[in-house]
DNA sequence: ATGCTTGGATAGTGCCACTGTCCGATAGGG
DNA sequence: CCCTATCGGACAGTGGCACTATCCAAGCAT
């Protein structure tokens, strides 16, 4: 198909899929002539799924083009390809350590998977930028003076762990390993959306129910 | 304290919190002179909420302004007031019921809403941004080909509403209602990357224990 | 042949969250 | 009382981002 029914198909307009090929977020097409190229079905579901995580999840074009390029990365194995998504996180500076809010929301996090059974090398996890986001919202929290400690933040770790058991179990449902990478990366993305605005619907009628 | 140490305290540049205070986030401080004002210790505990709403939860600084002004507004009432970080959500447009995902992704949700026993009114959920945004996640999934139907979503809303019981615990632990209030926008926006993160690092830990 | 379409290159747009600069009015030390 | 540093306010400017508009030469359809 040609770059106007590639558009018309998955939504963006021409000019928008030119800019998705100049970041390299979507192969070029196959050269047909000097002037002309060809797309396939792949790469209509690769633009949608492009679409889906900028539009809906929310990720950076320049974080997209990370992601997807992980996850295509035939030299890494499985199990790398697999966490591909987890670097569409908007990357955080490395927390202050000094701030004493940093530090007492490292201490609650370390505890906190300690609890949960969870590794908790602190070397390997300053590297992991959903841990730094962890500790960059904990902080924020203390120093607004609500305690956020290991008690508080339990349950939602066991939820997360209990999240994390139904997203894999979906991704183990796709046949092949390419199938598993990309709904890996769909779904780790797009499911966030979802668990928010689920969350603030149970929010509201949770306290409908008790005011 | 001046507008300087006001600036120190919390970590704000003077030029950001005079953007925060032409921009109405920010009450002005009491004039003590044609060319000075002072500002107390609840200017200092606001704007760091509105930092850590900007800068954690990634809320904009106009809807920060509409949700702080509608926390404040004392002509509604205590539940109204307690719902106002819902309008924090990048609201989306009226999701175009002629698109079959669309189309399936409204019938998926209204049947959830229905096993869960929460109100589905049509009419009122489409005002909701949540139930918007939750459509348009849905709708985005089934596009690309992830079935996202009733029986994916229900753990994930049983899930929320266990979140709802811990979060609205939380709220009442605040002695006075103002402190409710702010707790509740507090505790809506800054669990939200507190979740996420979470449930990344159990996706991390659940792949290594499988694989 | 001709007129519309295509893909590529490049500059421009609109929005957002600040930030830099200027100004007149003090506040405080000597 | 003077002099200088600082203050708060106004407003234009900046940088980043996700597109978007325009132009162009080369096809393709008629």
């Amino acid at each position: 198909m040609r770059l106007a029914e590639l558009s018309e198909r998955s939504g963006a307009s021409t000019a928008t899929i030119k800019y998705y090929l100049r970041e390299g977020l979507l192969q070029p097409g196959r050269r047909i002539s000097a002037t002309q190229a060809e797309y396939g079905e792949e790469h209509l579901r690769r633009l949608r799924l492009v679409r889906a995580l900028i539009q809906i999840g929310g990720v950076s074009v320049a974080d997209a083009r990370e992601v997807i390029a992980a996850a295509e990365d035939e030299s890494l194995d499985h199990h790398l390809r697999l966490g591909a998504a987890t670097r569409a996180l908007p990357c955080a500076e490395r927390p202050d350590e000094d701030d004493p809010a940093v530090a007492t929301a490292c201490r609650s996090v370390e505890a906190l998977l300690e609890r949960l059974g969870w590794s908790c090398d602190p070397g390997v996890n300053m590297l992991n930028p959903a841990h730094r986001r962890l500790i960059d919202s904990v902080a924020a929290l203390v120093r607004l003076g609500y305690p956020c400690d290991t008690e508080q933040l339990l349950p939602y770790g066991r939820l997360a762990a209990q999240l994390a058991v139904t997203d894999l179990d979906m991704v183990e449902e796709q046949p092949t390993p390419a199938g598993q990478i990309e709904a890996a990366v769909a779904l780790t993305v797009l499911y966030e959306p979802v668990l928010l605005s689920l969350r603030r619907m149970a929010h509201a009628e949770e306290s409908a129910r008790r005011f």
